[in-house]
DNA sequence: ACCGTACTTTACCTCAACGTCAATGTTAAT
DNA sequence: ATTAACATTGACGTTGAGGTAAAGTACGGT
């Protein structure tokens, strides 16, 4: 089962590096179950393929999108009974629909809060008179 | 040095509820500084006066303004050092700033997600075809 | 004197998403 | 065969703001 070196095979230091991600991060995921493990050398050495490369930019992008890697082990959960793409995808379309709610109330909060720090600062500078 | 109870002293379980805050966050805010130790019986038991609960109520306003305990601490500090409430303000007046920019930041990133969410959901449902 | 409640300190636990060793193993190239 | 560079697993550390538990005082009322 000899693997030709990074031929169409990466390894994860390589990768890590193309993906801006470290090998912690790549091993942690697979750990975590949010990618497949890669096929490895005698001597254990991961190597990803084409196809392992393309799932894992799928999962940095979720991350990208503010999905957790929790929320992601429940797609890949879905994904691993059925291993249909189309089976995840109104799980997928639920979570970043919640997960855009959960955004549009943050931008809330935020708001508000902004107003309430100007207003303060406003009595701060009112009674202390320190305009800047 | 005996202290009558609760005449115009509170002791910490009391105090904690009419704060709506948790023991543990006073004793913890004292030993971080953030607040001034109150006086104690002889048998230990924190006893707060009107002006420490003066003192805890800012704390928290801050903190519900959205400073971090270790930007309080800073402040403590300053006051520790000089005893001057003027002194701290111009700081204060800083952090606020400084956060409340970050805040803006922080909106803008979410808003840019928020666009980058729907986008991306736009593209699934297209592919996959799931409107729901 | 005793009870029940509130208080005290100390110390470890939590969550998320990794970072950072340490000790050892594998590989490619010389 | 040796070495340099990379890989492996495992375990502990980090950040922030407390939560929670344990074991032991203190206090007020009877």
């Amino acid at each position: 089962m000899k693997l030709k070196t990074s031929e169409d095979h990466q390894q994860i230091g390589e990768l890590s590096r193309s993906l801006g991600v470290t090998t912690r991060t790549l091993r942690l995921y697979e750990q975590m179950g949010l990618i497949d493990p890669p096929q490895r050398t005698e001597g254990g050495i991961r190597y990803y393929t084409k196809d392992d490369i393309r799932r894992i930019k799928f999962v940095l992008k979720l991350k990208e999108l503010g999905l957790s890697l929790r929320q992601m082990q429940e797609l890949a959960e879905i994904y691993g009974e059925t291993k249909m793409p189309d089976k995840i995808m109104p799980r997928l379309i639920e979570l970043l629909d919640s997960h855009t709610d959960a955004i549009h109330r943050r931008i809330g909060k935020l708001s508000s809060l902004a107003r309430d720090i100007s207003e303060y600062r406003k009595r701060i500078v009112d009674f202390y008179g320190i305009p800047r």
